[in-house]
DNA sequence: TTGCAGATAGTTTTT
DNA sequence: CTATCTGCAA
């Protein structure tokens, strides 16, 4: 027989006692009298290499502590070696079936080489160095998958299911089933930890648990708390032969459990803590949920859960439930014995004294003869254990937070007893445990939720309303420009109006309803993001991919991109990105001796690529720079942003001319946010849509954000005139956002007069709901520290300490009555440096986010190397990628490199012609750089187009050593997303890869926190935005030089608030926005000023332990 | 040729 | 405030 203790924490986890070392971890196992105890928090990279440091490998898949590390102890009794096993948890944080559901898992691992293994894979998806107990937001079923895919052998273990807040069956975010959480991977879970507040019988009355062995551990957060719960083993001390015992149910390998008396637990008992209210769930139920004392909504403890979800009788024993024993730790049993506090110091010096005196606490508790326990500690802890070994202990039941009280001796039989002497004889030794204990509690099992009779009559209300209103849950005005016949149909309304909905229903409805195959459906967005949502939503319209991917659905420069890629007769068509298009005009710069700033020029190249001087105002760029720079591209065959929707306009035009008619793709036609086209988007509109069927276009001309880059609300106008028959819809029901939040939008834009026809209509259609809440901040840490916490409130904690803080003193809000899940909540921000600092606290406090923006794997040194290198190998004439690789991959000298630049442009261009050159132009031996270069072009020529992106780059990775790079791995996670090589770079350069993780050939995409450009939060939506940095300077944006267009910047500030639905939070500083005094204050909270200051940390410790 | 130190210039928003 | 460039010395 062993005794094992799986759950445990090191110093890396959150509120754990900084002397969780493995040292003290292995004295006080023996102090206890464990045999085994888990490692704890595997995840965390220093505890790996702390637990490789002072752990050496004792038997199969167990560690033994380093006989150096060791410390002395006079502890009675046979000395022991207790073994470690490698096991860690995992906050699960997420959203699933519409609900936010955070779930911690234990995992147990045969090694600290798998924990490395799965750790890195893990890497991935969230942040494992912040916390001991990392939160990630993966689905539990797909870390389950990750975890079985990395270690088949992993032991899964749902840690403490009936923890209201965190756990598979919890009361605020859990799962009603097993099967609901884990899915198709349910088989693979084995056993379940019962917790301290649920101990085995009340678990047996779910059937649906009997199949799982019930395991108990103790969570502790300080090592004097090992063992407060724990596992009996009979059977070989070896990991195999534990993953052994705990699956198979039938024999007794897996023994049983040591347990808490669960009434000591804090969420045992519902109530309110403070108004002092107890009660049972049945006297819950009686109550109607409500407290007694304030009416307020009761909070739920586990005993209610377990009655919630069960379908058996208190007191039901199944066939095959195993032992177990209740105990109390033995500080406790001493105090509650003697009347003093545990955590006095007189108590402890008693309890240490015992452990020298008698041997480890678990053998003291639970097989010391009576005699000898008295003998060293007195008649009253004498006294105090055999009443515990018969269970004869009274406990008030902890409930709200509040912990159970426990009562074993009360004062008067303190005084009779004290008196006694040598009460015990030998014996009582044989005494065994006993399993049943003291209940005088009766829990009536409620009756199963009657069928609700107005659910009947309701769904027949909603068919008959149906059958009059307009399709798919659209209003009249929708309905019409769905169902519109003309040709050309425009939706000019304002902010969450439904415009995309509306987009979206036409789609459906001309496939279902009309019978038009999906391939001819074009529709054309702005951003990626937007792409991604629309298709998105129309995925989940049609369940199949299929239809989806029939369509074309993405950006101007996608759609463009693949059109000219189908038409270039299978030559790949290569795009250069920015770094790449700054760098031809750095050298154009230097050569002509203008010393611009390149970053403007180029800003200005691109502008006139996209008609700005057709709009009358061209940028004074020298022409000579601007030729040389097309020039450059064309020698170097290769395609800038622009260029690619210049050709696009190109290829339409000559077709149109040739007669040759244009694809069928164009049949129906629909552009999102068309007041951000541009004159050459807006040509190529007019171009794609001669001799369409028809075409759509939503848009509003409040929302123009992006003059910048050419566009201007004057398309409008245009497409009156170019385009006949028009039907023209405006919807003015805004099903968005709180009625609160629209106001505070529309007193911002308000102050911006309409142009045009353009009537500014807006109507809140919700309910009314919060007020917008403004805070300032002292500076940019500030801020980001208050996102920070505001964050973790509204998912209402993501620890178990934030999760039940009563509203600490001021004016802190209490932990959020609905809680959001992270990917409901968006970080917006006017310049993607804002992020920075962002991303910092985020990290600091554990919340899972993603940024988008800028790409900055194309940016990376390394990236730049392997993309360029297959670039080159796709299309030979890319004479800019050459030229990267030689000076990279192949180290040549600056010069050299123009040389070979030099001979390559004028022979043919191809691969074998490049060896020729290669090899006639340099002495031999060749240097040891253009020699590897040589070879690898060798290697990869003849399959870059046959071999998959994922293998193609691991290879290079392979050969050129890259493996070290962070880059190189996410490269590599995105290269499995594609099929080919060409459509993995065009992807690539267009930043069209997802923020998606892979693991396994899997790819999960986890819940996080969105931080984003008020830009890229263009025609998204979220119910919590943040909007940082409202401050002069930045809203509205100010360059020394000063050009920017305040009309613009104000409209970004009212697309920012128009993104949210429920809750909009404004933060400024000192020197806040001029924009922020046009709201009325009537629908804005001014909650002052937040400072950081440093929590107090102390408390916090004690408030942890014991849920 | 390489390494270092000091100077200097650049610091929206997207594809 | 920081990444890159330049110039100088070894
Ligand atoms: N008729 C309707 N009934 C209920 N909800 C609706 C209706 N129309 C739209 N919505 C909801 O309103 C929200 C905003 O819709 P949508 O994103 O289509 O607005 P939009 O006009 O495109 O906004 P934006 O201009 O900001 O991109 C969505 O959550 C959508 O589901």
């Amino acid at each position: 027989m062993f005794i094992a203790d799986f759950h445990i924490h090191s110093k890396y986890s959150r509120a754990t006692s900084k002397d969780c070392v493995p040292e003290a971890l292995e004295l006080w196992a023996r102090r206890k009298g464990l045999d085994l105890i888990g490692t704890g928090d595997f995840t965390h990279p220093a505890w790996r290499a702390e637990l490789q440091e002072k752990l050496v490998l004792q038997g199969d898949g167990l560690y033994e502590l380093r006989d150096e590390y060791r410390r002395e102890d006079s502890l009675a009794g046979p000395d022991s070696k207790p073994r470690f096993i490698v096991t860690g948890e995992i906050s699960s944080i997420y959203k699933k079936n519409g609900r936010v559901r955070k779930i911690h898992s234990l995992i147990l691992l045969p090694g600290i080489s798998e924990a490395e293994a799965l750790s890195h894979k893990l890497e991935a998806i969230g942040n494992l160095h912040s916390d001991g107990r990392p939160i990630l937001g993966l689905d539990a079923r797909d870390l389950l998958e990750i975890t079985l895919d990395v270690c088949p052998d992993a032991i899964f273990i749902p840690a403490h299911i009936w923890t209201p807040h965190f756990s598979l069956f919890g009361a605020y975010s859990g799962f009603d089933t097993i099967e609901e959480c884990f899915e198709d991977l349910m088989g693979y879970i084995h056993a379940l930890e019962t917790g301290l507040s649920s101990d085995p019988p009340m678990n047996w009355r779910l059937s649906a648990l009997d199949a799982f062995t019930l395991v108990s551990n103790s969570d502790a957060h300080s090592p004097s708390k090992l063992a407060r719960e724990a596992n009996i083993f009979d059977t070989a001390l070896s990991y195999p032969q534990i993953a052994r015992a705990l699956q198979n149910r039938d024999t007794q390998e897996f023994y049983g459990t040591i347990e808490f008396f669960p009434e000591e637990g804090k969420y045992h008992c519902d109530g309110h803590r403070n108004c002092k209210v107890c009660l049972l769930p049945s006297e819950t139920e009686a109550a109607g949920g409500l407290c007694p004392v304030c009416g307020g909504r009761i909070t739920v403890g586990v005993l209610h859960r377990v009655t919630a979800l069960s379908d058996r009788d208190e007191g039901f024993v199944p066939p095959a439930a195993k032992h177990f024993e209740s105990l109390v730790p033995l500080p406790e049993v001493i105090a509650a014995s003697t009347g003093l506090t545990a955590a006095s110091v007189k108590v402890q010096e008693r309890y240490i004294d015992l452990l020298h005196n008698l041997g480890p606490e678990l053998f003291i508790l639970r097989e010391a003869a009576l005699c000898d326990i008295e003998r060293k500690a007195g008649p009253l802890v004498a006294e105090g254990i055999r009443r515990l070994r018969r269970g004869k202990v009274e406990i008030l039941p902890g409930y709200d937070g509040e912990y159970g009280k426990i009562k074993i001796l009360d004062r008067n039989e303190i005084g009779s007893f004290s008196g006694q002497l040598c009460f015990f004889s030998g014996e009582e030794k044989d005494v065994p445990p006993a399993p049943k204990k003291v209940r005088n509690k009766k829990v009536a099992v409620p009756a199963p939720d009657a069928e609700d009779s107005q659910t009947k009559s309701g769904a027949e209300d909603g068919l008959r309303a149906a059958l009059e209103a307009p399709p798919y849950g659209l209003n009249p005005e929708q309905w019409e420009a769905v169902s519109a016949s003309e040709p050309a149909v425009t939706v000019i309304a304002g902010p969450g109006t439904g415009k995309t909905k509306t987009l979206v229903s036409r789609v459906i409805h001309l496939i279902e309803k009309c019978g038009v195959p999906p391939s001819e459906i074009t529709a054309v967005t702005f951003t990626n993001k937007a792409a991604r949502e629309m298709r998105e939503r129309l995925t989940a319209h049609f369940g199949d991919s299929r239809t989806v991917q029939a369509m074309r659905i993405g950006t101007f420069h996608a759609i463009s991109l693949k059109l000219l890629s189908e038409r270039n007769g299978g030559e790949t068509v290569t795009v250069i990105d920015e770094m790449n298009a700054l760098s031809i005009v750095e050298d154009i710069l230097k050569r002509l001796g203008v010393k611009s700033s390149p970053r403007e020029v180029l800003r200005g190249i691109s502008l006139i690529k996209n008609g700005a001087s057709a709009a009358g105002k061209a940028p004074d760029i020298p022409q000579e720079v601007y030729d040389l720079y097309c020039a450059q591209l064309e020698r170097y065959g290769v395609l800038d942003y622009d260029d690619i929707l210049l050709r696009a306009l190109g290829l339409s035009e000559a077709d149109d001319s040739g007669g040759e008619p244009l694809l069928s793709a164009f049949s129906h036609l629909f552009v999102d946010e068309f007041q951000d086209l541009n004159d050459i988007q807006y040509r190529i509109i007019r171009e794609w849509s001669k001799g369409c069927k028809s075409i759509f276009i939503i848009g509003d001309p409040d929302q123009s954000i992006y003059g910048f880059r050419g566009s201007a609300p004057r398309y409008f106008e245009q497409f009156k005139k170019d385009f006949s028959n028009i039907r023209h819809v405006s919807l003015t029901r805004n099903y968005r956002s709180t009625p609160e939040i629209l106001h505070c939008a529309k007193s911002v834009i308000s102050k911006e007069r309409t142009t045009g026809e353009y009537v500014r209509l807006l109507n809140a259609n919700r309910d009314s709901g919060a007020r917008a809440r403004l805070l300032n901040a002292a500076d940019e840490f500030s801020e980001a520290l208050f996102v920070a916490k505001e964050i973790n409130r509204l998912v209402g904690g993501i620890d178990m300490l934030d999760a039940h803080v009563s509203p600490a003193a001021g004016k802190k809000r209490a932990a959020a009555k609905h809680p959001r899940g992270f990917s409901d909540i968006a970080v917006l921000y006017r310049v993607n440096r804002q992020a920075e600092i962002l991303e910092q606290c985020l990290l600091k406090e554990g919340i899972p986010y993603t940024v988008a923006g800028q790409n900055e794997l194309l940016a990376d040194a390394q990236v730049q190397k392997a993309t360029a290198f297959f670039r080159f190998l796709l299309s030979p004439g890319d004479l800019m990628s050459l030229g990267t690789c030689l000076k990279t991959l192949a180290s040549c000298r600056t010069d050299d490199v123009q040389k070979l630049l030099g001979s390559f442009a004028e022979a043919e261009k191809s691969l074998p012609s490049l060896l020729d050159i290669l090899k006639a132009s340099c002495p031999s031996p060749a240097p040891e750089g253009l020699q590897r270069f040589t070879e690898l072009l060798q290697k990869y020529g003849p399959v870059v187009r046959k071999g998959k992106p994922y293998q193609l780059i691991e290879a290079f990775i392979g050969d050129n050593a890259l493996s070290e790079f962070k880059s190189m791995e996410l490269l590599l996670n995105t290269a499995v997303l594609h099929d080919d090589m060409p459509a993995f770079l065009q992807n690539l350069v267009l930043g069209r890869e997802a923020d998606l993780v892979r693991s396994g050939g899997r790819v999960y995409s986890p819940d996080a926190v969105s931080l984003m450009t008020l830009h890229g939060a263009k025609g998204l939506e979220f119910p919590v935005v943040f909007l940082c940095g409202l401050n002069e300077g930045l809203i509205p944006f100010k360059r020394h030089g000063g050009d920017s267009d305040p009309s613009e910047e104000r409209r970004l500030f009212y697309v920012g608030m128009t993104r949210a639905q429920d809750e909009l939070i404004l933060l400024t500083s000192p020197s806040p926005s001029p924009f922020l005094s046009d709201i009325s204050r009537q629908f804005l909270e001014d909650e002052g000023t937040f400072a950081h200051r440093p929590a107090p940390e102390a408390q916090q410790l004690n408030l942890f332990d014991g849920v």
